[in-house]
DNA sequence: AAAAAAG
């Protein structure tokens, strides 16, 4: 199969050829028809799918043929503002030829951007790609008709519900024409998605190139190590010299932000990505790491969905992340694009459960990696401390492990021990 | 155990 079976516009063939776009993915197989035959859709999939452009590619194409274009003729929303971005970026790559226009419109900059999105949406774009909360904005300052949109994409759905987006959404839903084309996508559909969808489309398609599986090209490791030796390990991995373009992911800000001052007092080009940064300087370091400017990025979960940057060759959790999901996303910005990459999670006593939750929800064991000789020594010592440190604080963490664990019946280490043995390169790539 | 998003 390739794109031309389409029968796109050849305005918008000729930007797929020019980004190198030759065959579809398999999402994009399945759900370009499906949408061009006006049925709405619910698609279970991850990023690196390609499913960007199987929503962008359908809708751009009936965009081109339209007589009379709309004052905005379809509506992206995404959960952050990078994300966004990015959409905007492929939709400006793809629309190269064909006239179409569009905006990304998201909140925390400066007033002039405030304004220029205020211009653009009351002038009128073609596509419009937004974070809820800055849509609202506008929406609330009257400047706004989203009532002649004719496609509606709800990108990361699940994530955008974590955030707490449901109302907001709502809110923008119900000004969409209900003549509107409806795309919903989501990495996972749990009961609260699927509630949500129904209230949104109308008799639509399914479509599950779901998957909680990462990526073929992904090596995948973990390490058992307390948090006392966490540093020194990443430190052994960021200087091995192994890696050039690293994502480091910290479950917290205030971790991102300790993070990465520890490893630029040790001489590494380090910088920390989190939301309490201005959104131009997330903006800078973002555009740095991506031209390579930059090797190493450490991050909250706001850089795990959705972010694609070519060539990251190691993400490294360095705390298990309290969503499973969450772990197959962050693994999932490295071997991007047929390119291979490794992940390395950094698993303390805390984290075992959370851990073996990962490894069961994508039906296979994660490798255990071997830490370097001299740190064995070191962790054992900082293992003591950690049991003895745990045991004063016993009776209430064990109450709440008893009552997590309950009714799963699954031993939460099992097989994670037998995996040791057949480690004995591990250390190699250090 | 969290993060993100409006100002």
């Amino acid at each position: 199969m390739t794109f031309s079976d389409f029968n796109f516009d050849d305005s918008l063939f000729e930007g797929l050829n020019s980004m190198g776009f030759k065959t579809p993915t398999p999402i994009q197989a399945e759900t370009i028809p499906i949408i061009q035959s006006k049925h709405d859709l619910i698609a279970c999939a991850q990023t690196g799918t390609g499913k960007t452009a199987s929503y962008l590619l359908p809708v751009m194409d009936a965009i081109c043929r339209m007589e009379h274009r709309p004052i905005i003729s379809a509506l992206v929303l995404a959960p952050t503002r990078e994300l966004a971005v990015q959409i905007d970026q492929q939709v400006e790559g793809l629309a190269y030829f064909t006239g179409i226009t569009s905006i990304a419109i998201y909140g925390g900059g400066d007033g002039i951007g405030y304004e220029q999105q205020r211009k653009a949406l009351r002038d009128g774009v073609d596509i419009v790609i937004a974070t809820p909360g800055r849509l609202i904005a506008h929406l609330n300052s009257g400047a706004v008709r989203l009532d002649e949109i004719k496609f509606l994409v709800l990108d990361e759905a699940d994530r955008m519900l974590d955030m707490g987006f449901k109302d907001d959404i709502n809110r923008i839903v119900r000004q969409v024409s209900t003549e509107r084309q409806t795309m919903l996508f989501s990495a996972t559909m749990p009961p609260k998605i699927r509630t949500f969808a129904k209230a949104l489309l109308k008799h639509p398609k399914q479509v599950n190139i779901a998957i909680s599986k990462p990526a073929e090209g992904i090596t995948q490791r973990h390490y058992r190590v307390p948090d006392e030796q966490k540093i020194a390990l990443l430190k052994q991995l960021l200087q091995s010299g192994t890696y050039s373009s690293v994502i480091v992911f910290s479950s917290t800000k205030e971790k991102v932000k300790i993070l990465g001052r520890e490893l630029g007092k040790l001489g590494l080009s380090v910088e920390p990505f989190h939301s309490d940064l201005p959104q131009d300087e997330r903006e800078k370091i973002l555009l740095r790491f991506k031209n390579k400017q930059l090797p190493i990025l450490i991050g909250t979960d706001v850089l795990s969905r959705g972010i694609d940057v070519e060539g990251i060759d190691l993400v490294v959790n360095y705390d298990v992340p309290p969503d499973p999901e969450d772990y197959i996303h962050r693994i999932g910005r490295t071997a991007r694009a047929a390119r291979t990459g490794t992940a390395i999670t950094f698993v303390n006593q805390r984290d075992t459960r959370r851990f073996a939750a990962i490894e069961r929800l994508m039906d296979s064991e994660v490798e255990e990696g071997q830490l370097p000789e001299g740190m064995a020594v070191e962790r054992t010592a900082a293992a003591t401390a950690n049991t003895a440190k745990r045991r004063s604080s016993k009776p209430k963490k064990k109450r709440n492990f008893r009552q997590k664990g309950r009714g799963n019946g699954q031993p939460a280490a099992e097989g994670m021990n037998n995996a040791t043995d057949s480690n004995a390169g591990a250390n190699s790539a250090l």
